[in-house]
DNA sequence: TGCAAAACAGGAACGGTTATTGATCGAGGA
DNA sequence: TCCTCGATCAATAACCGTTCCTGTTTTGCA
């Protein structure tokens, strides 16, 4: 789970997002790294929200609308993902990797879930629709732990 | 598919619609009724926006809000069923049965995918999170055919 | 037919996101 | 080192889909 990874791991990616940078031909500006750092910080799967009062702590000039820009430019470029659940704000991920993730529907907590395999299932809706298929995602909602007590 | 049923297949699920009311306590009232009406004419998997223009055709007076609570009422008491694509308003379906959508990323344009087995994937998850799972909806979009020319 | 509850029309407000504009930054050349 | 110009940024307005609010109309029911 890209939460446990800590500081560390952060910097043995260093030299790929500084790679992705270049070969994108964007600039890994002062504001893009904070915004990095912060879902860093943020741990789990922050929305723009969460990302942008991290930024803001350190610091307070920064706008949102350059944190939405920033985020859009690290998703474009392959340094983190993004996931869409219904009536929920857009959330990002240090983890690119193809994986599934759970939001609870009471705190909005996104965890991962390993271990699940898709199987053929992208073959076989291939196979049924005449559609040029860009991407298929699954979107898993349910109530963590700690909401099924309360 | 839905968009072939035709008025007479909707006059047969005409007493399912009023026995659903009837048990809920809501009652069928005219605007009900239209935005019934609409969601069949309009054939595939309106938006709220869509189903109100259609609506508006025939009875101007009836107000956009009002389309948003009928489409959620209809929803709660299970004539109709809604998905979610990231990017996109919600869409509306008088399939009920649980049956696989794809959305076109260009026209918007929806259709259904017959014949995609989900076997034991929700098992799979169920297994491998201590969340209770409560809802897994797979989101598939892509090019439909008219825009694989474009 | 009369009354309370439900539903409605119209419009304001909202949350998340994108667009616009002018200021600032910074990589690369003189 | 200093200039320059495109890239980026801050601030804010606008946008879109949706929900909320208020006063009015309709409905089911006694
Ligand atoms: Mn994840
Ligand atoms: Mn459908
Ligand atoms: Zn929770
Ligand atoms: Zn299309």
């Amino acid at each position: 789970m890209i939460e446990d990874l800590g500081r560390a791991m952060i910097e043995a990616l260093e030299e790929d997002i500084r790679e992705k940078f270049r070969r994108s031909g964007y600039t890994l500006t002062s504001q893009r790294r904070a915004v990095l750092d912060a879902l860093e910080e943020a741990g789990g799967h922050p929305s723009t929200e969460d990302v942008y009062l991290i930024v803001k702590q350190k610091n307070p000039r920064v706008a949102l609308g350059t944190v939405y820009q920033a985020l859009s430019v690290l998703e474009e470029i392959g340094v983190i993902t993004s996931k869409h659940w219904a009536e929920s704000p857009t959330r990002y991920d240090l983890n690119v990797r193809p994986h599934l993730d759970i939001r609870c529907t009471r705190c909005s907590q996104v965890s991962e879930v390993p271990g699940v395999e898709l199987g053929n299932l992208e073959s076989q809706i291939r196979q049924n629709t005449p559609y040029e298929v860009q991407s298929t995602t699954l979107v898993v909602e349910g109530l963590c732990p700690n909401c099924q007590k309360g």
